[in-house]
DNA sequence: GCGGACTGCTTACCT
DNA sequence: ACAGGTAAGCAGTCCGCG
């Protein structure tokens, strides 16, 4: 047999053969393969124990689960020497740290230290193949690896760099010059009969699954339903296939073979219900479940790749620097609609007894679909997103699409050390060496440290307003400064009087310790000078899309990059670092605004990164990016050029409007999704009316327009012309109900009278109800009735929420309004 | 018993 | 479960009030 080409989706360890097994998919054939291990790797953890003795310290059930103990010497970063260490290779991962009783508490309990056991196994395999998920291989018969790839030289442009970012520019800009590979997909959803009062449970599968639906990327589009007597005809009324069966278990099986088919098998929450209550249905019934595997809480399938876009489209990452902040909710529903423009219709009763089984089909055909829509988005751009994000953190596609940015960019970094033979450091170890603790006072209470300056606006109207800000500003610190765990607070007593920022005792080191600020400066550069640029000059459409997904996931990267070393569960956890960066930042802030006051600039406002100057002129702007660049060493670039600006005096809001006339909406609450859309409608004509303001003059007969546009509003809002769902507030119940003890928000009230009256409430579910009259002052939007609308409730919201821009423009909401009265009132007379 | 000043909780936003 | 900072609206509490 020849070699066999192969694109690596996922590592997983097979009890089975008791060893690594990867995942492949051919993209020529279109088939997926298993490839089993033949370097014979073993699970281990590091630790201080003497070679001779593990044995010994181990209780006799663990010691015969030793496969080998042997020395190993690693570099130490927090104390900048190597170390010698005991490997202690066990014969399966459970032995390592899984089981109740196992080798790293055990040895840990005798007083010896313990090093990398809480890596999980499959990404132990990566790190020491060095493999990358989502890269082509070729495949031995023997079953040895080779990575396919047009290993070019590092590119012209980046060889003016720090080597140390060069050598790690050669492995990376492989992986993304590569476009992903075109996978065949299908979408599934299941329906399972149950009653009304009962929601089914996937642990206990005691109701029969009634339809199964499967919607593919050739456009084929199916059913299969369980007959429950009277008649079924063979497709429905929009062209789907309906596949009937009198017996469940073969509707099963005949489902998992087709879901077997595909390399790529999208589901909507399939991790926890829709594959679990399969496989468990399947087993009851005596029919094999194959080729579903089921973990504590995922499902992935032995035959092809399962991405569950619930947890995908939760990931508040993705939510943001993906799709813009566009859903609120993650439901399947909320995110469908924010994204696709499409609503469920949903069926009279979730009592699916009393259902017409091709009703059944018909609903149940409709959540495959919406979800074969999520999966495809943008033309495929989510899954190259998926295989990018696993090139670079080296995580297999399943994990990547089931993980946040933390353990991303911790897989990231230790695939890294791994690489160069670096030790890597246990949490409690980097506290203890390099500190914990902060000594900035954090504004906001019950935070660590200190974060950025926000300067307070200068309310008005502001006519041609510069935009400057630091690019990646946290990245370019961690990149300029070399602030990580690895370098602050470092051993060497010359680098102790290498403290940047006065105001904290930490020093960095001078040394060149690290990885870390080298890899951050090598995303950040690669992005901008390669990815960033091409996403634009490239000619070629689909490699355009490609290069900016490239741009877009690093971009995720480099934003998570500081705030994982403030997080407490981030393994590589450094407050001192964290600390270092945001004071750091300040700084660079507070010395840009005085920079710009010695060139006699007039900064209106600024936050965090940006600042708002008034009038300056293109040259003084230059002036300023040189004066800045060369005392701090980061670059303060022009963003862009506001025509005008609109401030309150609240910070993080503003309206800006460019010189082409796009226009910039900031915090305001005619911004906010939770609003009504009355209110958020009348708020975007106004929005509207200020856009096609060109010069101070213009403003006159805008304002006119916008009270104008204002009374019309309020008048509508009287006189009841208004469905009430515009009326409707929408906000995310972000957790489950009983675990609101301390208040009761009103979305929770009104969640509890939705569950009350049996409907399905659940976290992450958006929550829509009015204000009314009465003692509660609120109801679900599906009981309320126009006459029970307290409108002088609306109209206060539409006041706070105009009255941010009206502040700022000499406008009175009340006076608008009282005038409207006046006039109505004389045509009444 | 009731309203105003206050704090804390929750959500949604900005960087 | 990446961070901190800002804002709004409401729930709940305390205090004064013959």
């Amino acid at each position: 047999m020849p070699n066999r080409k192969g694109v690596l989706l996922s590592i997983f360890y097979s009890g089975e053969d008791k060893s690594a097994v990867m995942k492949f998919y051919d993209p020529d054939t279109g088939e997926v393969f298993l490839v089993r291990d033949n370097t014979g790797h073993k699970p281990y953890l590091l630790t201080d124990a003497p070679p001779d003795s593990v044995d010994r310290l181990l209780s006799p059930n663990l010691a015969a689960r030793l496969f080998r103990v042997s020395k190993i010497r690693k570099y130490d970063v927090l104390r900048d020497r190597y170390v010698d260490l005991t490997k202690v290779e066990a014969k399966d991962p459970l032995a390592i740290g899984g089981s109740p009783r196992n080798m790293r508490d055990e040895l840990t309990k005798r007083g010896f230290t313990v090093w990398e056991a809480k890596i999980k196994y499959y990404d132990c395999y990566v790190y020491d193949r060095d493999l990358v998920p989502g890269c082509v291989y070729e495949i031995e018969e023997e079953g040895n690896l080779e990575r396919v790839t047009n290993e070019n030289e590092l590119p012209e442009e980046f060889r003016d760099l720090d080597p140390r970012i060069q050598e790690i520019l050669s492995s990376f800009i492989p992986l993304f010059d590569e476009p992903s590979p075109p996978m065949r997909s299908v979408a599934v959803d299941i329906e399972v009969l149950s009653p009304l009062d009962r929601m089914p449970d996937p642990s206990k599968p005691d109701r029969p699954v009634a339809a199964v639906a499967m919607v593919d990327s050739e456009g084929e589009r199916e059913v299969h339903v369980l007959s429950r007597g009277g008649y079924i005809p063979d497709e429905l009324p929009n062209g789907a296939k309906l596949v009937k069966y009198e017996n469940e278990g073969r509707l099963i099986r005949s489902v998992l073979d087709r879901i077997s088919e595909y390399p790529l098998v999208f589901t909507y929450n399939g991790d926890n219900f829709d594959f679990p209550y399969l496989a468990r249905r399947a087993r009851e019934l005596g029919v094999s479940d194959r080729p579903i595997r089921l973990e504590r809480d995922r499902a992935l399938l032995d035959t092809g790749m399962h991405v569950d876009l619930y947890k995908l489209f939760s990931n508040r990452s993705i939510q943001v620097y993906v799709f813009n902040n566009k859903y609120l909710g993650y439901t399947l529903d909320e995110v469908a609609e924010a994204l696709l423009g499409e609503r469920k219709i949903e069926l009279g009763t979730r009592d699916f007894y009393s259902v017409e089984v091709k009703d059944l089909a018909e609903y149940c055909l409709q959540d495959a679909e919406l979800t074969y829509k999520l999966g495809n988005i943008g033309s495929g751009e989510l899954i190259r997103l998926l295989f990018l994000l696993s090139r670079i953190s080296k995580m297999s596609l399943e994990e990547v699409s089931r993980q946040g940015v933390s353990s991303w960019i911790r897989n990231m970094i230790f695939f890294e050390y791994r690489r160069r033979n670096w030790l890597i450091p246990e949490q409690d170890e980097i506290k203890a060496i390099r500190g914990e603790r902060t000594y900035s006072q954090a504004i906001i209470k019950g935070k660590k440290y200190m974060g950025a300056i926000v300067l307070e606006p200068e309310p008005g109207v502001h006519f041609n307003v510069a935009v400057m800000d630091f690019a990646s500003l946290y990245p370019s610190i961690i990149g300029r400064w070399k602030v990580s765990f690895e370098t602050i607070n470092c051993p060497h007593e010359s680098c102790r009087s290498n403290r940047p920022v006065e105001e904290l005792p930490h020093w960095i080191c001078k040394k060149g310790l690290g990885i870390i600020p080298y890899l951050i400066q090598a995303l950040r550069d690669v992005r901008v000078r390669r990815y960033k640029r091409r996403a634009k000059e490239e000619k070629d459409e689909k490699m355009r899309e490609w290069f900016d997904t490239v741009q877009r996931s690093l971009k995720v990267f480099l934003n998570a990059s500081y705030g994982v070393f403030g997080y407490e569960n981030f393994p590589l956890y450094s407050p001192p670092a964290a600390e270092m960066i945001t004071a750091l930042a300040r700084k660079a802030m507070l010395l840009s605004i005085k920079e710009a006051k010695k060139l006699g600039l007039r900064v209106i406002y600024g936050d965090t990164d940006s600042l708002f100057i008034k009038g300056a002129t293109e040259r003084e702007i230059e002036e300023l990016e040189r004066v800045v660049e060369s005392k701090l060493g980061i670059d303060l670039e022009l963003d862009k050029w506001y025509r005008y600006v609109v401030l309150s005096k609240l910070k993080k809001n503003y309206l800006g409007v460019t010189k082409d006339g796009v226009i910039d909406v900031k915090g305001l609450l005619g911004k906010k999704r939770n609003i009504p859309r009355f209110v958020k409608k009348a708020f975007e004509e106004v929005l509207e009316i200020l856009r096609n303001v060109e010069t101070p003059e213009d403003f006159e007969e805008a304002k006119k327009k916008v009270a104008e546009t204002i009374k019309s509003y309020v008048k509508r809002l009287e006189s009841e012309e208004f469905e009430l769902e515009e009326l409707a507030f929408r906000t995310m119940l972000s957790k489950s109900l009983d675990s609101y003890k301390k208040t009761t928000p009103q979305h929770v009230k009104v969640a509890r009278i939705l569950e009350n009256m049996g409907k399905r409430v659940v976290p992450g579910q958006v929550i829509r109800y009015v204000k009314v009259k009465g003692r509660d002052g609120v109801m679900p939007l599906e009981l309320a009735s126009k006459a029970q609308i307290d409108k002088g409730k609306y109209l206060e919201i539409m006041k706070t929420t105009f009255e941010q821009i009206l502040d700022s423009l000499d406008m009175d909401f009340d006076s608008i309004v009282r005038e409207r009265k006046s006039t109505s009132l004389e045509e009444f007379f």
